[in-house]
DNA sequence: CGCCGCTATATCGGATCGATATACTGACCA
DNA sequence: TGGTCAGTATATCGATCCGATATAGCGGCG
């Protein structure tokens, strides 16, 4: 699931580790809480796969073939003296910047269209990446989502009827069927939303689907 | 986290794993998504550390008499865990029913009260056995977690109103605000009911929680 | 001058999950 | 009579994920 949000970030641009790690965070929306301790091993995971390739940069340094085995102090005392050209901010180390592969975009298509994990952080992920779907996709994923939830809302109000509980867990089993429903509602909007979408631009046949975003965009 | 629903569960009484599970789901209200897979380790854990101790029946013991395994308060336990009023259903195996020890209430009682993992499952798996705490632990419980949740809204907001969202991602982030929100005066309200019934019993000094549970319960 | 905080990569152990294996039983059906 | 399915029950496997931690450079603050 993970890979997924990676993937998604990288489709824009290349970005080392700890950029990924902070745009997880801030665009997909504390969905995902990404740890240093699964972000690496999937990086290096998708690395072997073969679907994004690395680009290790040393710091502020020129593209330069700089010697593996050289005096290391040296270097860094030329470094130091040269102080930071551009960027500014953040003390620039030796950086490892991401890239997608075509192999990568086909297994970020896989995944956010596959039916692996419908739990709420993977649906949110996927909807937050829907740009990247077609909009029968996007639809197909939405309804998959509302079956699952009313399924589910079936079962909370069965279990909050039948058992025998306690207050405190009473009220946590309705306060999560309210969220339950709240969630439905939003979905149902999302649907409605993305259908009407697809009867006006029905005429279009555009197999790319960055030209048909829809409003919201920031200029 | 896996041990508290564990313990909490055998607090009232002794069970065996599959039993602990069924429970788990319809009683904890699918919050813990328990898997066998999570559970046994869990459960050798806490046999492990002395918090249980486990009882093995015999398989397919004949229904009149059981047979003597020397033990009675196992005996006991496996008469109370199969206390159902009509199962015709079900091919009786060999079971191991786990029984909580002094241990395992110290232990229980550690894990409710204390800080470790404040995210939504641990949350509403503490308010869920929240009869087992003190009244004032109880507030400190909700107001903790409202702190928790009203930060959390202020960097959700902070980065709806920032970032450059498309449609999608936008959409997600304002409805896990919106869920924030619902959470949010939901633990308000528990605070409230919480502070008027300390109010109310302040006269009353008896240290078992067990006497003081407010309305709600079946007849 | 030391210390704090930020950027940045990486690893470790433990917890969890999904899938799967094993084994026994009762029910249904032909 | 046999066959298959579904339910009960315990257990393990690999993969993954998380929190904590280590390492390291750098700028600013007092």
């Amino acid at each position: 699931m993970l890979d997924l949000a990676i993937l998604g970030l990288l489709e824009d641009r290349g970005l080392h580790g700890y950029e990924i790690r902070r745009r997880v965070r801030e665009q997909l929306g504390l969905l995902v809480n990404v740890s240093f301790g699964s972000l690496y091993p999937a990086l290096g995971r998708l690395e072997a796969a073969g679907a994004v390739t690395t680009e290790e940069t040393t710091p502020t340094a020129p593209p330069a073939p700089t010697p593996p085995t050289g005096s290391l102090s040296g270097e860094l005392a030329v470094l130091r003296a040269r102080r930071r050209p551009a960027p500014p901010r953040g003390g620039r180390r030796g950086r490892k910047v991401y890239t997608i592969t075509d192999e990568g975009r086909r297994l970020f298509a896989e995944l956010l269209a596959g039916e692996g994990a419908d739990d709420a952080r993977s649906f949110g992920l996927r909807v937050s990446l829907a740009r990247h779907l077609a909009p029968q996709a996007r639809v197909a994923l939405l309804e998959r989502r509302r079956g699952v939830l009313g399924q589910r809302l079936g079962e909370v109000r069965a279990a909050t009827g039948g058992a025998s509980l306690d207050s405190y867990a009473r009220s946590v089993m309705e306060h999560t069927a309210e969220g339950m429903e709240q969630d439905i509602r939003w979905i149902d909007r999302l649907i409605d939303a993305e259908r009407s979408q697809i009867s006006v631009g029905t005429g279009a046949k555009s197999p790319d689907w960055s030209g048909t975003r829809r409003g919201g965009e920031r200029p």
